[in-house]
RNA sequence: GGGUGCUUAGCUCAGUUGGUAGAGCGUCGCCCUUACAAGGCGAAUGUCAGCGGUUCGACCCCGUUAGCACCCACCA
């Protein structure tokens, strides 16, 4: 509650501030700074509470603003969160002016019992004024707390409440918050990402005991038992409380009995003994109020799991054995302090364990807008359409059924006409799974754009088409047992000879695993997405299948049979990869292909997921087809350079290492759309454009345009001057040279070389054509 | 008031030991090439918010300013 307060005088020699007047009813004090030179004076004499007819000290404590309206403020500490710390410091009563229901009570003078609040502050000012005691009155803004759901004004009030003492020392000397902030900070539970460390240290560090009774009609009932006399007896059930209270109260009635007190008359020994029977007689009542929700959910770690306390009981418990410490803890931020650090709180104080070691902490997802989506905003988007799809209608009518505030209706009507036009697309369950695994970038919100589901959905897509393409040239020859063929499992090893290709890409499979392997070990989603998504599409895709496409119409017997294996496997290994992101697709591909590479299980969920193997890295593979790829590139850079359509063949003529250009040229054929590759010695002079790849140097051998060609190589010239300019400028700085690591120093003096070469090589055929 | 993040291509965002700035969508060309036009090939586009510092070298580390977002608010 904000201390913005609105003044009135009373009293001739002292004024004061006052925010809502009716509070007046419920002072014990009136405060002042005890530096204020004004009011020093007063401090410890006392003032007569108008209207009340009570008196009341002056104190001092500089919580007080001195520069804040008159410098005096009045103290209600039992209906002001402020006032009552001044309360607690200065030990001055609480006088409590409220009921449960909002009206003025008996400690009021007669007058204003019975009014609301608000009719007892329009009376209070009148009064004050008929009594002469009001100077004037300020209108000021302050906040005012409200409920949630029924904005109605919250007044602080003074009540009995259960609490769990944060800070008080258990046997072993440490808190319970003091045991939650050691566990994470010795490692025990790690937060992913990170950070989110300083929100559970900062929440716990500066917490303050828990209030876990709430006053609500569902929730566990708190296990606390009262008899007549209002004492307590808290126990696991009803039963137990019953005993210890017929015991205690035994117990009272033989001391009584039993002991010889003089003093007491037989006659009033019977009294006591009377009573006592009564209270025995009336029972217990338990406790009304309920758990606060978050204590409940806080012993959820090992109530789940049956956990007893009971040592024996516990140590043959297998699930709890197994699960308690759980392994991670998948939740929003805004659960930390409100779940997290509780079940940590609890779970260590009572059974002594962490409760999970890892906490993934995810982003919200916002809408376009990076608003937090709402019902009332009529942003929310529920995953079911976009994976189904929905018409505007539709969504409109979902959006503004069942709103608090009807209003809001045609608001959200306009918006939603305006965002989703045509309504939703239906993207499918595992085009969304597979966003949302992308865009799960720790440490940050999800800011939902849709576009961003068109390329997932595209990618979906991509794998099912390369299975048709896969299907199409191995399902002939290596369909299951019980059809025809299977040449991928008949032929045995000796029977494939495996390519450069087949091994690159089985190479740069391991390499995808690790990455896999390593992303999910971190959480980071996000990267295995990223690297699943790049693997599939831009190497076997893009490029593996092309290569196949050539070995398959060129090849061996033994080569088509080991690049049929290889399209297979690679494909059946993607499909474990993937699964976790995108299971139905995966599964559905799954079914048909692994009957073809040997697997013979009932579902994809219940294979091995793929793990790299080294032995299975093969870098002359991977050097000898990114050589192809540069070629390949070349090759496309010529034809986008000379503006040859895509549609056209034309031939290329090729210097370099023969042999490999030999092995090289049926793939560039296919990938370059060349008409023919020929090998020479030495380049013919021509005006044509060359590219270079390494010693190779290549050229198509059709007319070209000269004035572009010119200025191809006239910009690929200053882009390798600016270049070399920029690695000499480092090389030419002694600090650099001296400072930097050797193999920096060294790549950098590499750069210069390669692209001198390539200037010099460029410049010469820019001399040609002129 | 206290705290935590964010600011990179037109848009949404990656960029993890500081060493030649990337993706998807969009845009512009050209292509219905028998897996895929929800596709292929190619192209354009960035004072990595501003300023200062550390360093041979900064999108990255430090400081600072601005803008934006969120969390806590009786408590800091």
């Amino acid at each position: 509650m904000a201390h913005q307060l609105s003044t009135c005088r009373w009293f001739s020699h002292l004024t004061v501030a006052t925010t809502r007047p009716e509070t007046m009813l419920g002072d014990v004090a009136v405060m002042v700074h005890p530096e204020d030179a004004r009011y020093k004076h007063l401090i410890g004499q006392n003032v007569k509470l108008p209207l009340c007819n009570r008196e009341i000290p002056i104190i001092a404590d500089d919580y007080v603003d001195k520069e804040f309206g008159t410098g005096v403020v009045k103290v209600t500490p039992a209906h002001d969160f402020n006032d009552y710390a001044v309360g607690q410091r200065h030990k001055l009563p609480m006088i409590e002016i409220l009921s449960l229901v909002g009206l003025v009570n008996e400690n009021a003078p007669a007058k204003y019992q019975e009014l609301t609040t608000v009719a007892a502050r329009k009376l209070v000012v009148e009064d004050l004024e008929a009594g002469g005691y009001l100077v004037k009155t300020d209108k000021h803004k302050l906040k005012v707390p409200r409920g949630d759901r029924t904005g109605v004004i919250i007044e602080p009030m003074l009540t009995d409440q259960w609490f769990v003492a944060m800070s008080k020392p258990d046997v072993d000397g440490k808190s319970i918050t003091q045991k939650a902030l050691d566990v994470v900070a010795n490692g025990e539970i790690k937060f992913y990402p990170e950070n989110w460390v300083n929100t559970y240290n900062q929440w716990l560090n500066n917490i303050q005991d828990w209030c876990i009774s709430r006053q609500l009609w569902w929730g566990h009932q708190i296990p606390a038992w009262y008899d007549k006399t209002g004492t307590v007896y808290v126990a696991h059930d009803e039963t137990e409380a019953q005993s210890a209270f017929e015991s205690s109260i035994q117990n009272q009635i033989e001391i009584v009995k039993t002991q010889q007190r003089p003093a007491l008359q037989d006659h009033e020994k019977e009294g006591i003994i009377d009573h006592l029977n009564e209270v025995l007689e009336t029972g217990l009542k338990r406790d009304d109020d309920v758990l606060d929700t978050w204590y409940s959910s806080a012993l959820w770690p090992f109530s789940t799991l049956d956990w007893t306390g009971n040592a024996a009981k516990d140590q043959v418990n297998i699930a709890l054995q197994q699960y308690l410490p759980s392994s991670v803890l998948v939740t929003g931020f805004d659960i930390i302090f409100f779940w997290v650090a509780r079940m940590v709180m609890m779970t260590t104080h009572i059974t002594g364990k962490i409760p999970f070691k890892h906490v993934y902490v995810h982003g919200l997802i916002r809408d376009a807008e990076g608003q937090k989506m709402s019902k009332s905003k009529g942003n929310v988007l529920d995953p079911i359409d976009l994976i189904d799809g929905i018409g505007l209608n539709e969504l409109i009518k979902k959006r503004t059924t069942g709103l608090m505030n009807p209003r809001d209706a045609e608001k959200i009507e306009k918006r939603t006409r305006k965002e989703f036009p045509e309504g939703i697309a239906a993207y499918g369950t595992d085009a969304l799974r597979f966003t949302f695994a992308a865009l799960a970038s720790p440490g940050r919100d999800i800011k939902f754009d849709l576009q961003r589901c068109d390329g997932y959905r595209n990618f979906c897509n991509k794998l099912w088409n390369a299975t048709r393409f896969v299907l199409m040239n191995t399902q002939k020859e290596d369909g299951t047992p019980q059809d025809n063929g299977f040449d991928a499992l008949t032929c045995g090893e000796g029977g494939r000879k495996f390519s450069q290709a087949d091994r690159w890409i089985v190479s740069i499979l391991q390499r995808t695993e690790a990455e896999v392997e390593k992303a999910f070990e971190d959480y980071r989603f996000d990267l295995a997405a990223k690297a699943i998504y790049e693997f599939v599409w831009d190497e076997y895709c893009d490029w593996y299948l092309e290569l196949a496409k050539v070995q398959i119409q060129n090849g061996t017997d033994a080569e088509k049979r080991a690049t049929r294996r290889t399209l297979l496997r690679v494909l059946e290994t993607i499909l474990r990869l993937a699964h976790p992101i995108m299971p139905f697709i995966t599964e559905e591909i799954w079914q048909t292909i692994a009957p073809m590479t040997e697997k013979h299980g009932a579902s994809i969920m219940l294979e091995t997921y793929p793990k790299a193997q080294s032995d299975k890295l093969d870098e002359v593979s991977e050097a000898w087809v990114t050589q192809l790829k540069q070629m390949v590139d070349a090759c496309r850079s010529l034809r986008g350079e000379m503006s040859i359509s895509p549609a056209a063949r034309v031939p290329l003529i090729a210097t370099g290492d023969a042999e490999k250009l030999a092995l090289y040229a049926p793939y560039l054929k296919a990938l370059a759309k060349l008409e023919d590759v020929a090998i020479v010695a030495e380049l013919p002079e021509a005006d044509a454009p060359v590219m270079l790849v390494d010693n190779f140097k290549l050229m198509l051998k059709v007319e070209i345009d000269v004035a572009a060609e010119k200025e191809r190589i006239g910009k690929e010239i200053s882009r390798l001057e600016g270049e070399i300019s920029k690695a000499n400028g480092k090389l030419n700085n002694e600090s650099f040279v001296s400072r930097a690591p050797a193999e920096v120093v060294a790549q950098e003096k590499a750069r210069v070389e390669e692209f001198g070469a390539s200037l010099e090589k460029l410049q010469t055929q820019l001399s040609k054509i002129n």
